[in-house]
DNA sequence: AAGACGGGGGA
DNA sequence: TCCCCAGTCTT
């Protein structure tokens, strides 16, 4: 058997009995299709039966107010989808005197449906040969064959694509649609698959070379981060106080100086005075210098760092911290960040 | 190409 | 916690 023999051959065994997929009508599956988007069958599947029980028709559907939709959608998240389907459905009526289009180019472009939704409306309810691509279907064909393109690329959307539209049975698209997507869900899970049980398992690229758990790959959105660190400067006998940092955070284990992070950017004279840095440094400190912040950019964070060089400090209350004094040369050996190595480079030079 | 958009369940 | 879920729209 080919890959869409085997897989509608296991859909037929163990599909879902779930109610959206007894009806061929497209405002039905384009109702449970939005639902559905990024959302779990469980979570979505209550919505589905309140909304065609109250909007049975497109009709009824773009009768409605807004307001009323929403209402219906409370709880379900992404209200966007809310207001699109509000928006789609009048226009169906306007423009397609209440039939709901079945042919993909008409259903691209309407509010809320995007690449996927146009396919699965398209094959579901009138057979055209356009392969879904959902979250199932790429963990599914990047295991499969083994293709570690990610797939929340342009690149990985395209090549994904055109595979699954190459291993598409044209002659019944829509089965086909439902089988790689239940497939996906059921028997090729994100987390702990039975590839044992699975009857693709002989020909799995993944499976083969133990690469389950590494596939799909996805480029993880990275949001940045804005920190603020003020770095102490303390000296004493010709030595310099140096803090280890510990697990949990960035640059685990290596060295820099003792840190008093603020939510927001801080004035030297504002710091010296917390309450935390008192029970460090006593309440006799004072400022010798301040440098201008320096940026510091990481893969997903922002460092805005300055330093403050202090004297007259007390540092009977140390002991508990994993701070230390040392001499530059044995500060030469400690692994250092390069904003922190950066910054001895210069103060050294001022220094000397 | 990257970010925003929700809420819930599983590991 | 992080990841993922029958994705799409905006910038």
């Amino acid at each position: 058997m080919n890959f869409a023999e085997e897989i509608i051959e296991w859909y037929q065994r163990n599909k879902r009995d779930l109610p959206w997929r007894k009806t061929e009508d497209p405002y039905i599956i384009w109702l449970s299709e939005i639902i559905m988007q990024q959302t779990r069958v469980e979570q979505g599947t209550p919505y589905f039966n309140r909304f065609a029980e109250k909007y049975p028709t497109v009709e009824l559907f773009a009768s409605a107010s807004e307001d009323e939709i929403l209402k219906l959608w409370q709880g379900l998240g992404y209200y966007s989808r809310g207001r699109n389907m509000h928006q789609t459905a009048q226009l169906v009526m306007e423009e397609h005197a209440g039939y709901f289009p079945k042919n993909y180019d008409s259903l691209i472009k309407l509010k809320g449906i995007g690449e996927y939704t146009a396919a699965a409306i398209s094959s579901f309810s009138s057979n055209e040969a356009r392969a879904v691509v959902d979250g199932n279907v790429f963990r599914l064909l990047s295991r499969y064959f083994g293709i570690d393109t990610p797939i929340n690329t342009g690149k990985g959307k395209k090549l994904f694509t055109d595979l699954a539209n190459e291993l598409l049975d044209k002659s019944q698209a829509g089965k086909f649609n439902q089988a790689i997507m239940e497939f996906g869900s059921l028997q090729c899970k994100p987390k702990n698959p039975d590839c044992l049980s699975c009857p693709l398992q002989a020909a799995c690229e993944a499976r083969k070379t133990n690469r389950i758990n590494e596939l799909p790959v996805k480029i993880k959105s990275l949001k940045i981060r804005e920190r603020y660190f003020n770095y102490i400067i303390a000296q004493k006998d010709g030595q310099i106080l140096i803090n280890k940092r510990g697990a949990g955070d960035i640059w685990e284990n290596m060295f820099d100086l003792p840190l008093f992070e603020t939510e927001f950017p801080s004035h030297a004279h504002d710091l010296i005075r917390s309450e935390k840095f008192i029970s460090c440094f006593g309440e006799k400190v004072k400022i010798r210098s301040v440098s201008a912040p320096v940026k510091h950019i990481l893969s997903h964070q922002k460092l805005h760092a300055s330093f403050i060089e202090i004297e007259s400090f007390s540092d009977r209350f140390l002991s508990e911290r994993s701070w230390f004094y040392v001499g530059q040369d044995e500060l030469e050996k400690l692994a250092q960040p390069k904003l922190i190595f950066h910054f001895f480079e210069n103060f050294h030079k001022l220094n000397t």
